[in-house]
DNA sequence: TGGTGTGATCTGAGATCACAGTTGCAGAAG
DNA sequence: CTTCTGCAACTGTGATCTCAGATCACACCA
């Protein structure tokens, strides 16, 4: 009789395969890994303890999805966007996090809305003390997806990650490089201004259970997110061969 | 034995874990593998004449998207589904194809609007020699992706197909084991009928550039099939036990 | 100085083997 | 005839090895 374990990131696997499926989902996720960045497996098999063999295995999971690119005889790479692609990207992302959004503020328990708010008020208290900090990044993901948790849509879970991962080194990378460059303060301002304005109609059009309501409220906080990379992130897309990595 | 065979799915793939992939895709889309199939991947290996490592990639690709279930130290299997979880793959499927059916309306080539019509003028015509028929299967398979792919968005086919990878075992082997029932025959040809009714919708969406009707047209086709397999094809989801196989 | 080739080194792809759980069936016990 | 038990065949997992293609640095020639 086993103790079967769910592993939706947070749990820990039973296979090495698995376990370094999370650790890769996490680099992605949280922006370890930029676009253009190269990953051998040996290395990272080295690195994490284990042979090739699981490594490979949870490299083709995320190829197939399409958050690593592994072109044969050559190194695995975190593949680049075009803007179009990105553009593309975006859309998908607004059609089903809005759908999540949706269904969250209908169908959600009153346990779930009240984890959502309080992770929203994390998220601003982050924000406040550390902006585009891994924190940062982490408490917005960690709002983002106990909302289309509260979903109740496996499936709807499943291609959102996917996409999020996809996006991932793009979106968090940018975010950090720009947090860092005075010049660029301007930006993360705004992008601070509008997320806090979308959350917290989120956690308004959640108190009011309007759908809406709801997927308005993250249709916007994604749309400006990709307004402003698409604006000031564009050397990470196209055809770029300059060298972002030392 | 050992011979490569012709790709049946698109491009013609470079590495074996490509080839095999296609195969399982092809075998999983046209309903080859039933809910509760088991694979061993040491037989699969040695009919397509590889080792096992290259099916063995391949199966994980596929148990990332949750078109194959793989436990350790268990056979891989063609999972199951709850109607619940049945309903909630339907959704997402109305969700993204009704979306890329409104696309396809709005930007399709005129070239991939003339495709995509005499697509469903061969399926109609198949329709009428052999319903539930493997070719019938296939057709209906080449008209939805020739409009799904005139839609534009590579994300948006990534997304629908990952969903019908999913969905392919339940709604293929349903449609093939109904239409040897003879109690049956009158699903077959509600199902014929609002299948042409909403081919019918959909083309004149097209030539119409009407994106909505075409999204809609969509919608009722997904929607009055799922319902159809609901209904009578319940015995393939839930904790059923019954041996579907001989 | 600029282009080129050449070899050492790195890359993933694939085959094969060892191993530890799982499954299923045959045979014993009731 | 039914139920339990135990063993043998089968399962995926992971390690290790070989191989061919890709990459890069450096030296050589024009």
């Amino acid at each position: 009789m086993g103790e079967n374990h769910e592993t939706p990131l947070g749990t820990r696997p039973r296979t090495l395969s698995e376990q370094v499926h999370e650790t890769l989902c996490e680099m992605l996720l949280s922006g370890q890994l930029k676009p253009r960045d190269r990953i051998s497996l040996r290395d990272l098999a080295e690195r994490l303890g284990v042979s090739m063999m699981p490594v490979r295995e949870a490299v083709s999971r995320l190829a197939a999805g399409g958050a690593l690119l592994v072109e044969p005889k050559r190194a695995v790479q975190v593949p680049l966007m075009s803007a179009g692609e990105f553009a593309d990207l975006t859309e998908m992302r607004i059609l089903t996090e809005a759908q999540a959004a949706r269904l969250a503020a209908e169908r959600a328990t009153p346990e779930q809305i009240d984890e959502i708010l309080k992770l929203a008020g994390r998220f601003e208290q982050v924000l406040d003390s550390a902006y585009g900090s891994p924190e940062a990044v982490a408490a917005n993901k960690d709002l983002h997806f106990a909302l289309y948790r509260a979903a109740g849509s496996q499936v709807l879970m499943d291609v959102i990650t996917m996409l999020w991962l996809k996006a991932g080194p793009i979106i968090n990378y940018d975010i950090g490089v720009k947090a860092e460059v005075p010049l660029e303060e301007e930006i993360g301002r705004s992008r601070t201004h509008h997320s806090r304005e979308h959350h917290r109609q989120l956690c308004e059009a959640l108190r009011a259970r309007d759908g809406d309501a709801a997927a308005q409220a993250v249709t916007e906080d994604i749309r400006v997110a990709a307004e402003l990379i698409r604006a000031y992130g564009a050397e990470h897309m196209e055809d770029s061969r300059r060298r972002l990595l030392p």
